[in-house]
DNA sequence: AATGAATGAGACTTCATTCAT
DNA sequence: TATGAATGAAGTCTCATTCAT
């Protein structure tokens, strides 16, 4: 019984941060309104409120769950393709970002950039930033490891630096796909493959 | 007297931007409002509308600027250190980052996440990017050219591609120093050179 | 069976409006929330809800009941020290007065002046005010009727004249206790009994 | 020119406060809603906010405005009718607030419960209460003590009692008035004379 | 009978922009 | 031409009340 509750709130907040992570993808973060939220959600005002205090907890939520999405998926990457290069692990991570960028319902990649926008004036979103991206380039961190082991990359390199570079791709390709519009995860490592001589 | 006034409206609409980018520095986009903006200038209300017709022209000035920065430090870079190696010319520009971020009246590069933020969900913003960048990465190119001409690097692979991961590498280095802070010029120069084996 | 259900319906009643009372007693009327009143009665909306048909009428039960209990407490002053002079009676007034404010649980008499300015905009409040005041004047009268009887107050002054003065010197009394806080039944009945030389 | 800047700005303030006293006379403090004050004071919602920062202000404003109506009057009363016995002083003083209540416009004496009620949960509504019921009692206080100089009242008795009877009347009148309608300055200063024989 | 999630009208406040002076 | 007071649409959030379960 109090699973039922527990389990209805959740869903709840969901069906709200769904809502809200739509109206965001087409308008922005900030040119979306309290009132598109709640219109898209399908609940009243007081119900929208009852879940979150406030439209920046609601931002927090979306930012959340959209710095989210890549780091997670590396638990599935890292578990089916072991032991990877970390030039391997790059072109996952890419291919995985154009694969949820590319799912029915908008492309929920554009929210990236606002996320760190946020970031930049908001404690919270902050806060989530640095944990989710301290999460995924601690892999990118281990899989260099794994390479230094393997005596694939230089061990006298601190690892921190190369996975530094490796993390650092990432934004650097979903920017570039959301701007230029004109990279691919085979361009991006076949230019960093050729790079690496 | 026509020079002096349109030396006089330049100076003004300066005036104007510096401004407006201070408060954009602190409070963000959004958060910053004309009256921040007008304060700040020490302009009167009107004073600021008759040279910006509003506040969207003058977030778009904004951007321009913040973004145009680094693709100017190019043209130093490109004259000054020829012929420069792509990593070369990565270092130089992560350098010109730092060196524009560390300037006294606070950090200006935490404007490019918001820039890239507008342009999601402004046309005429994402015009700006979309120029500034390819600007940027036309120099990227342009050095990739050369470097294979030199034989530095494979001339058989398409070199806008390798652009693409030279340009990319510039906001994941931005993003990275803002948002986790531990980045340097030469930490991730170090780091790629360490995958370049 | 039906004596049961009606005292469950009074002790219900009771539980709500003492829980509103502790509310109004901290907020005031207006800051005071209906979710105020549920949790510290720690029953469901609903309940509450039948049981008095509106905030309203929980507002009115208190008020009724800030209002009662000064005129109330008259009957045990008149009937045990009887004859009473009007000071004497004033003094176990206000001595009555100190002693519920004292009560632990919070200063009731703090919702007389809520109760006051809700009676200048609320036909029903207004009405148990009159009701309420109207008792207590009415006792203040008795007592000077009688000392007029006695000969110890002039016989030829209209009575009601005295007791709209005995009245009106115990919200005198309480609203000063409670904004400068320096009153006391002694100061006071001293005062009154100087200047009546 | 600033001259005519600080006129303006008390001009406004004044059309605001006194707007909104309309609207809290009718409807009391809480029922007032910021649209009303807007509405009666022929300003714009931003006019009224560049003048009072929030509703609570103009709260303030009025309620300051209302206490200090009788205090104030006091100066005219004292200058003007000197020696004061102290039964003269409140039946000046009565006479004043009558004369105020019935002015065209509304009765403003119905603000002070209001006033009262507020000072109960509201710091700053408080400190003004306290100091202009402070000023006021001062008053009674100066003539008590020039009373107890003459001879007409007992000087070993502590003034201070004196003063707390004589203008704990006043709101014993104010509040009688309001609430049962039947008290005249006339008819309450003959019971307190009739009281001291 | 009881619950408490949901409702939605409406409150307060902000702020980009204009325009009389 | 410059000013800055004024505008008012629109935004965020609250809360008395209801009703399906």
């Amino acid at each position: 019984m109090p699973k039922v509750t527990r389990e209805h709130r959740t869903a709840r907040r969901d069906q709200i941060v769904s809502a809200a992570q739509r109206c965001v993808n087409e308008r922005g973060f900030h040119k979306t309104t309290m009132a598109d939220v709640i219109r898209e959600s399908g609940l009243s005002a007081g119900a929208v409120y009852s879940y979150f205090k406030s439209k920046e907890e609601i931002v927090s939520a979306i930012a959340d769950q959209a710095l989210s999405t890549i780091a997670e998926s590396f638990e599935g990457i890292l578990a089916t393709e072991q032991p990877l290069t970390p030039l391997a692990a790059l072109r996952a991570t890419l291919e995985h970002v154009v694969r949820i960028a590319e799912q029915p319902g908008g492309d929920i990649t554009r929210v990236a950039p606002q996320a760190w926008a946020e970031a930049m004036h908001n404690e919270s979103s902050l806060s989530i930033a640095q944990d989710k991206y301290g999460l995924l380039r601690g892999h990118f961190l281990a899989v260099t490891r794994r390479a230094q082991a393997d005596g694939t990359v230089d061990p006298d390199i601190d690892p921190e630096y190369i996975a530094q570079v490796l993390f650092g791709l990432v934004p650097g390709f979903v920017l570039q796909r959301l701007i230029l519009g004109d990279v691919t995860p085979e361009s991006f490592t076949t230019g960093l493959a050729a790079l690496l001589k």
